[in-house]
DNA sequence: GCGGATCAC
DNA sequence: TATGGTGATCCGC
């Protein structure tokens, strides 16, 4: 895609631009403002929960999880630097007071269960992303009500808190995508009010970062990073290239998120794909060692199976995260549906064997091309859809990669390089592949990488402020001849 | 249909 | 000592 762009950035775009400008005019004229919708989130869920049973915990930096890995942590733990999904031990050295609590999933259920039954007085059909997350489409309520969006926002959060003693931020804007941003806006224990009204929804994506749209990870901050894209303004300044070089569906996201637009509407139930387990262990690699792991997840699939009431799967495959943290997927579909644990394990142990042989830290198996969902509701009624929601491709962000072939390119000719995904095309076609030896300014590590890895290093040095700046306090602090290990380790982590 | 990858939570 | 688990989507074959 480098590569790409390096061929496309000069030339005149000036077709492209009146083309995209038709398609955003469009878009903006359908601008749907007519829908209140509320995103609601706990704060620091699962910490505030254990809080309850010990309020001696607000006090201290506190983080539910293991040795292995924090699931979240509360407010006091994450000025250290502590986040969730990092693994305990390293959060400890981040944080040596750091006092760490196991997880208790019954109690974060209890908790879901009556903050949704909160959300269900104001929306029926509402929409739980996890257990501590939802969107309320609060339309209908108001049409019944005196209240303004903000009013009964607050009055849905006090409601929270007198019923759990827990906090809750909450955004309230015309769609979805944008209240979620918003519900982030005051955290923790505040709410923001984006009005439904197109000046108020530009002004408010002009400034804003790409990476906070829900579905911009990490990856593709980056790569809107190498195009100059660094807010929800910039894709306009930007939009012939992105055009060139984006998929229609990449490109349109992008346009989503320039215009502020999203979904109004909540696609409940909606079937499940696939259903899966997977473990992580210490090393694995005799055949006998892996059978074994794969007779145990196969058990746990299929009493998992029965639980959901699914009849199985045509497709089974597997997944294998090797010690070296590369990961092999491997799929069969057949021609009928499996459903026995003894099926499971006899296919998966032959795809397993295909890989051998294997060091592995974690294996996870998974049926896919489930049957589709059998509706308990007999007679005819069923052939009269229920539907609430017609939206074809709605939300769909994800994966920035290269148009294949663009209808200008068409034109212009030749069948161009095969466009390769996006990351993958990124360490293939960098142009100077020469590996230089350098040290990083940040971390101090000498690394041997490419210009663009040294770039991307650098991007993930300066994303981790908090870490490195409590690191080097502590290498500083501590005697000297300490640790090279550890603080080598924590950097990996963040590589 | 397969495999790699990204993303949310 | 120690870097999770589940489900979905997208892309290019
Ligand atoms: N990678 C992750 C992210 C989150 N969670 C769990 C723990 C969180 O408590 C819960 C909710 O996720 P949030 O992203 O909403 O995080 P919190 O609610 O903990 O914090 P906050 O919303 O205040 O930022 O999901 C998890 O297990 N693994
Ligand atoms: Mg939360």
């Amino acid at each position: 895609m480098i590569r790409q762009y390096d061929k496309i950035k000069d030339m005149d775009l000036s077709f492209e631009t009146k083309l995209v400008d038709h398609k955003i005019n469009e878009m903006d004229t359908g601008r749907d403002l007519t829908q209140c919708i509320c995103h609601v989130d706990m704060d620091a869920f699962y910490a505030s929960v254990e809080e309850l049973d010990d309020p001696s915990l607000k006090e201290i930096p506190m983080a539910v999880g293991g040795m292995h890995m924090l699931c979240t942590s509360n407010y006091k733990a994450r000025q250290f630097g502590v986040r969730s999904a990092m693994p305990g031990y390293l959060a400890l050295k981040l944080c040596p007071q750091l006092k760490i609590i196991p997880l208790h999933f019954p109690k974060y259920r209890a908790a879901s269960a009556k903050v949704r039954a909160i959300f269900a007085k104001y929306d029926p059909s509402f929409l739980p992303m996890s257990l501590d997350e939802a969107y309320l489409n609060l339309t209908n309520y108001l049409s019944t009500s005196e209240l303004t969006p903000e009013q009964l926002v607050q009055q849905i959060r006090d409601e929270i808190q007198q019923e759990t003693q827990l906090t809750a931020s909450a955004g309230i804007a015309a769609n979805r995508m944008l209240a979620k941003i918003c519900s982030d806006f005051n955290k923790p224990n505040g709410q923001y009010f984006l009005p439904m009204e197109r000046e108020a929804i530009m002004k408010f994506t002009s400034n804003l970062s790409i990476r906070k749209v829900s579905g911009v990870g990490r990856v593709t901050e980056r790569v809107l990073q190498t195009l100059d894209v660094k807010t929800c303004g910039d894709i306009l300044h930007r939009r012939a290239i992105l055009y060139r070089l984006l998929s229609p569906i990449s490109f349109q996201f992008m346009l989503k998120c320039y215009l502020g637009l999203g979904s109004t509407n909540f696609n409940l139930e909606s079937d499940r794909k696939s259903i899966s387990v997977e473990r992580t262990f210490s090393a694995l690699s005799k055949p006998d060692d892996l059978y074994r792991k794969v007779d145990e997840l196969a058990e746990l699939l299929a009493v998992d199976l029965g639980r959901n009431q699914i009849q199985g799967g045509k497709t089974v495959g597997i997944k294998l995260k090797l010690t070296s943290f590369d990961v092999r997927v491997r799929s069969k579909t057949y021609p009928s549906y499996i459903s026995k644990k003894e099926d499971i394990a006899r296919i998966v142990k032959e795809l397993v064997q295909k890989e051998l042989p294997v060091s592995i830290r974690l294996m996870g198996i998974r049926l896919s091309s489930l049957p589709p969902k059998v509706d308990d509701d007999h007679g005819v009624k069923k052939y009269f859809k229920k539907r609430k929601n017609t939206d074809a491709g709605e939300e769909q962000p994800r994966k920035i990669s290269t148009v294949p072939s663009s209808p200008v390119s068409v034109l212009t000719s030749t069948s161009v390089t095969p466009d390769t995904h996006l990351t993958a095309s990124i360490a293939a076609n960098e142009n100077a592949p020469s590996i230089v030896a350098v040290t990083c300014p940040i971390c101090s590590r000498s690394l041997a990488l490419d210009n663009h890895q040294f770039n991307q290093h650098l991007d993930e040095c300066l994303n981790k402020v908090t870490v490195k700046a409590i690191l080097q306090q502590q290498q500083q602090n501590q005697s000297p001849p300490q640790d090279q290990t550890q603080g080598r380790s924590l950097l990996d982590y963040y590589r």
